[in-house]
DNA sequence: CTGAAAGCGCTTACAG
DNA sequence: CTGAAAGCGCTTACAG
């Protein structure tokens, strides 16, 4: 106690170690310069004190943070997951760590979390979302913070964007949904930007392929399950059923598959289902769920791939990195 | 540019709006401490020069942090999420930001994890996984720093534990069982502290109701729908069929009820089967489940307002704070 | 390979 | 209600 259960700092290693605390900061941060005596007496010294750097006054001194912001719309139930993970996990192996911001499904927090990771001077900040607020656009532009956005390649990124195009999703799947002879497709879309630019390749792709214009509905909350189940319901009541029902979430055709058993619809004859993102759950429900898959922790590994190359000193030129996706093709249609 | 593009500091805003540097400080830290002119010419200066404060500088000078480390397995399929969720939410209304620490599911990187949060002198660090390494066990005591052990009540905690009891689950399940006129049930467990202490309240309470030992299976690996699956066929094998499934996890009796669908079994009447953590699916999958639902989002709001109160200058006696559960049932037992 | 010293951008008693 | 000044615990040219 007393003297002892003061936290240790710098200068008390350097002091035990018999050394200044110059020193002891490059036994830390370039250990290559320190003699291998010399280490060995701070490595002891370290271990004696329970030495702690404080990274917040190393920060302040090198202006450099090692904090990574990670801004998601949420994570209860969410296709970001996996591209966080991957995040969080490559990041904190080079000692880096990552500050988690929920910005809420509208993004409505974005700024204010956006604000925060400029506070603490954040290395980079990575976005799953899309950035709107022009406030908070130039606000990063005027710092020069490195942004990297991803799950999309946005025209004119704010700097680099790591994803894939939706509207070729929305392509490939009319493609796909055409070239096995579904001629009635209709749509279930969340009203999102980037739902809406897969919306909108379907249809191009569709039209092009001489197909009628299909019917649809567009939902502006989050696609749930259970708007899954009751749209299943109200498609019962169209004069013209379709044959095929494309989804714009897997939460979407599952919640349409469960009432389709119920009510004793054969999937797919009777009626196919198209999901999207993949989840667990696609594979393993029955009747499994053709649906697009999207390599989220690839995402998150490119991402931070990025960063490290630009922190390395090299000057990145390109602007987007696509990922792709892949259509994977069960039993729902 | 030139000038323009240096990023502004407290010393910038203080010149501008003809103030100390001190004033302008406390504008941020104690607004009712300056005179509401001088506060509208801060105000002013600040919207000019886009000031954004420097917390790392802040959190030195201060020593407090703003950070708050939650520690957690995983997220990408994780019973966790409603509870990191909530605490996020929480703590960043309170401008606090939330560094998210990925352990692994064996919690292998749980101590490099709470060295990178002492370095960065988190204000509080939660923990929803167990903490067994003692010299990070040892470092935390030695430093004082605030720890919130959730998702169980350990007899004696690191600091201060918000959860509900584990034994008192499998308790509860047992009478449930029982009650049901269920006599030969077969327990699927995962190997985890936690839910062995559930599988032991199971037997104790079975026993004392005085039911015949239950034949029971313990998966090492993260229990997935996968297990659940091929747990279902070992089952047929037995000489003496099962009529109740008590699973570890809702993923379990998800990937069990799936299988025997497929085989044509009857649920509940010839099998019937419990799950636990209550996730979205089990209310929505056919047929739903009877498991046990824990309230995540509160036990992540419990949390932090423990750490306002202890902020707040509050001295904390007690040190578990019990959530409790509710046993859900559905279609399934 | 090592040390002395200035500086990073704030906060906070202290004095008025 | 406000200011001058010391201090938070590091890093990093600079000099040797």
């Amino acid at each position: 106690m007393g003297e002892d259960s003061k936290i240790p700092k710098l200068e008390d290693v350097a002091e035990i170690a018999g050394v200044s605390s110059a020193t002891v900061s490059r036994f830390f941060n370039n250990p290559g310069m320190v003699a291998a005596a010399t280490a060995e007496r701070i490595r002891a010294a370290v271990a004696q004190s329970h030495y702690v750097p404080n990274l917040m006054a190393g920060g302040l001194a090198s202006s450099r943070s090692r904090l990574v912001a990670v801004m998601v719309p949420d994570i209860a139930q969410s296709i970001f997951n996996a591209t966080v993970e991957a995040m969080v996990d490559e990041l904190s192996v080079g000692g880096d760590i990552v500050m988690l911001g929920l910005t809420g499904i509208d993004n409505a927090r974005m700024p204010h979390l956006i604000s925060a990771a400029l506070a603490r001077r954040a290395d980079a900040i990575i976005l799953t979302g899309l950035l709107t607020d022009q406030a908070t656009r130039d606000l990063i532009r005027r710092r020069e913070t490195t942004v990297i956005e991803t799950w999309g390649l946005p025209e004119d990124p704010i700097d680099i964007a790591v994803g894939f195009s939706h509207r070729a999703v929305g392509q490939d799947i009319a493609r796909f949904v055409h070239g096995r002879g579904y001629r009635r497709p209709h749509l279930l879309s969340a009203s999102g930007t980037r739902a809406m630019e897969r919306r909108q390749g379907f249809l191009d792709d569709w039209a092009s392929a001489g197909g009628a214009t299909p019917t649809e509905q567009v939902f502006t909350s989050q696609t749930r399950f259970g708007h899954g189940r009751a749209a299943f319901r109200s498609l019962r009541e169209l004069d013209e059923r379709p044959d095929v029902v494309v989804c714009s979430s897997d939460w979407l055709a599952q919640g349409l598959l469960v009432e389709a058993m119920a009510a004793g619809v054969r999937v797919p004859d009777e009626l196919a289902v198209v999901g999207f993102g993949n989840l667990t759950m696609a594979a393993e429900m029955r009747p499994t769920i053709t649906t697009v898959d999207i390599d989220g922790a690839r995402i998150g590994r490119e991402a931070v791939n990025v960063l490290r190359r630009r922190a390395a000193g090299e000057k990145i030129e390109q602007r987007h990195i696509d990922v792709g996706f892949r259509l994977m093709v069960r039993e729902s249609a």
